[in-house]
DNA sequence: AATGCCCCCAACCGCCGTTCT
DNA sequence: GAGAACGGCGGTTGGGGGCAT
């Protein structure tokens, strides 16, 4: 080592930026034809000039079916912030607490909403003037999973109060009794909650990490929500056969030895589809509850 | 109507941890 | 055990749309 790591691809022979629609259309029926085994080979299998981070991540936080899109509602943003108090930044383990929202999403709710809106609530409290204001939102920075301490001390003065009391955490909440009313510390395999006993508040919160991990399995057990995070994958889901079986053709029988030479043939014919398969998209879009996404 | 600015969000980048060889 | 491969994560960016002037 000590160079670096190898590019994930060669990057001038793939196409970046936003994707085309029907680019979304062939990830999405090859997933759910073949899975998603290997990211890295599935741009080749399924004739995309992707690099397989770029497919994955497309995959996970867009087209994915069990992705819930639109606004957020006002519960799911106070469920953020706090969740945001007992993880920091690691947004994929605030994702697991909210079905169906994915952890970009949810870091720009918070990048462009949630974090002004709590300094704004924090400058209101202490009657700030407006240039402090603004110093506040310049200077504010985002507390790592071992700086909880760095959260603006506003909170202390929001709805939320935790509490680490006899194994348990809880949480003095008054909007969201669903979510994190009280969470059980214990794990199975200890008998000693001794590390937990302490009263704390949310000010000085230091959870350590391993405490964090079963907290978040039994959220996810007393929520309910396991099932919902993990939708298991239907291959032989009745409207695959409705689709162009010229397309899937393109899409899954092309051997790979071929992929690379006929890649940019397909994708001129598939300009050439694009407006054909259109209503394919639609139909796509309105079994996977995508259509609002347009 | 034209222009500039700002905000939002999809996507990219690079790093890290885990698994494989 | 070492290094490579891979998936996943969090920070950052930049294009597009909306709004103000």
């Amino acid at each position: 080592m000590g160079r670096g790591r190898a590019p994930c691809c060669d990057k001038t022979r793939v196409k970046k930026g936003a994707w085309s629609q029907a680019e979304d259309l062939r990830l999405t029926s090859f997933i759910q034809k073949k899975g998603h085994d290997n990211w890295r080979a599935l741009p080749k299998q399924a004739g995309l000039l992707r690099c397989g981070k770029s497919c994955r991540l497309r995959w996970m936080n867009y087209l994915r079916p069990d992705i819930r899109r639109g606004n957020f509602t006002q519960e799911e943003e106070e469920s953020i912030i706090k969740l945001h108090e007992f993880f920091g930044n690691k947004w994929s383990k605030i994702a697991a607490q909210l079905p169906g929202r994915t952890d970009n999403e949810i870091k720009n709710v918070w990048h462009t909403h949630l974090k002004k809106r709590l300094i704004v609530k924090e400058c209101n409290s202490s009657s700030t003037t407006s240039v402090e204001l603004n110093e506040s939102l310049k200077n504010y920075h985002q507390p790592s999973s071992n700086d909880h301490q760095s959260i603006p001390s506003s909170l202390s003065g929001s709805s939320v109060s935790t509490q680490i009391e006899h194994g348990h955490v809880r949480n003095q909440t008054s909007s969201h009794p669903n979510m994190f009313e009280t969470i059980q510390l214990s794990s199975p395999s200890s008998n000693s909650h001794s590390s937990h006993d302490a009263q704390i508040s949310h000010t000085n919160l230091s959870i350590p990490e391993s405490n964090i991990d079963v907290m978040e399995d039994n959220l996810k057990t007393q929520n309910g929500y396991e099932e919902l995070t993990e939708i298991p994958f239907e291959p032989n889901l009745d409207f695959w056969d409705l689709l162009d079986a010229d397309f899937i053709n393109v899409v899954s029988q092309v051997p790979v030895s071929e992929v690379q030479t006929h890649q940019s043939m397909i994708f001129e014919e598939e300009d050439k589809r694009e407006g054909e398969s259109w209503w394919w998209l639609a139909y796509l879009e309105k079994e996977l509850g995508l259509e609002a996404t347009i």
